[in-house]
DNA sequence: CCGAAACGGTCATAAC
DNA sequence: GTTATGACCGTTTCGG
């Protein structure tokens, strides 16, 4: 079912890549890996923000619901603006 | 944005907060929110890279597991590591 | 790491069920896939509602913003409903 | 794309769709969302059986993987079974 | 066909 | 520790 150049076998074939195609994924890689770290590091910073407002007795199940809901108040305002594009596309304005 | 008698607020008591909770609080929400942001953010500028890989050719699919395996690689020194420390620690090297 | 009893492995070390524990296994599974069955069956129903709702000439896409925003609606509903609780329990209400 | 006057487009021009077109388009709302129930409920459902099975001691990662290989194997049939089709309407004998 | 969006599954985290 | 909840990832599907 799988060939030796099966994209999931990314290891496969590697000859099949130019040096210039070689240095260019070398590249994706090392910027996918620097998004992803600062994104490991946005995470852990959030987890000490929710654990510092619980050390100064705040009930964070309550502090989570505020910020759910005003993210999804963002997402209403969002699904609305959706609404009226496709109502004023549906009426020829667009 | 929220007052003491706000029943959006779902912190205990309103009224048992103090204009200094109050105001912490708020600093808490506006942290939280501004950390999601970013990584919001970074999700974002992730799907850019990946979407500018496919366009150059590139298989994200294999790109995405080179990623992968190599996350798991560094997961895997960081144990050995830690199993030779415990064993250094235990022989009395450390 | 992995040993022959690993549950990632479920086709290990078959000898390690009885009999009893077989036979609930087998209901299990047919359980489930009957239940799945009937899943893909009400997803291929949907697929054909919204084919003939193209074919009378309603705007497809118009008739998911609609299904969407409706359901849209039901969970700030139940997230408000949420809330109104988390206020009450903090209130001592509850 | 869509012309605003275009008679046979319910969804264009609200003011434009007929009483009879407004039922139908209310039954097809109605229809889809309990087509969704449906399959919301099942999902339950499923989410129960699982977790029967969990309270039993069968390790859910292993069911879900005899799972997927049982539905992987009835896809492979069925393939295998539509390339013998094939062939024998190729060499005329059906 | 491609790109975007809905869906389901899986995993990590948090509440109880 | 166990269930419940939410985030993430991959897959599929739909519209262009």
């Amino acid at each position: 079912m799988y060939d030796a150049d099966d994209a999931t076998n990314p290891v496969a074939a590697p000859q099949a890549l130019t040096s210039a195609s070689k240095e260019k994924l070398r590249q994706f890689v090392a910027r996918i890996e620097t998004l992803e770290t600062e994104k490991t590091e946005l995470a852990e910073q959030l987890k000490e923000v929710y654990g510092e407002a619980k050390s100064l007795g705040f009930d964070t199940k309550a502090l989570r619901a505020v910020i759910r809901l005003r993210k999804q108040d963002a997402n209403d305002r969002a699904e609305a603006e959706m609404m009226l594009d496709l109502y004023l596309e549906a009426v020829g304005e667009i």
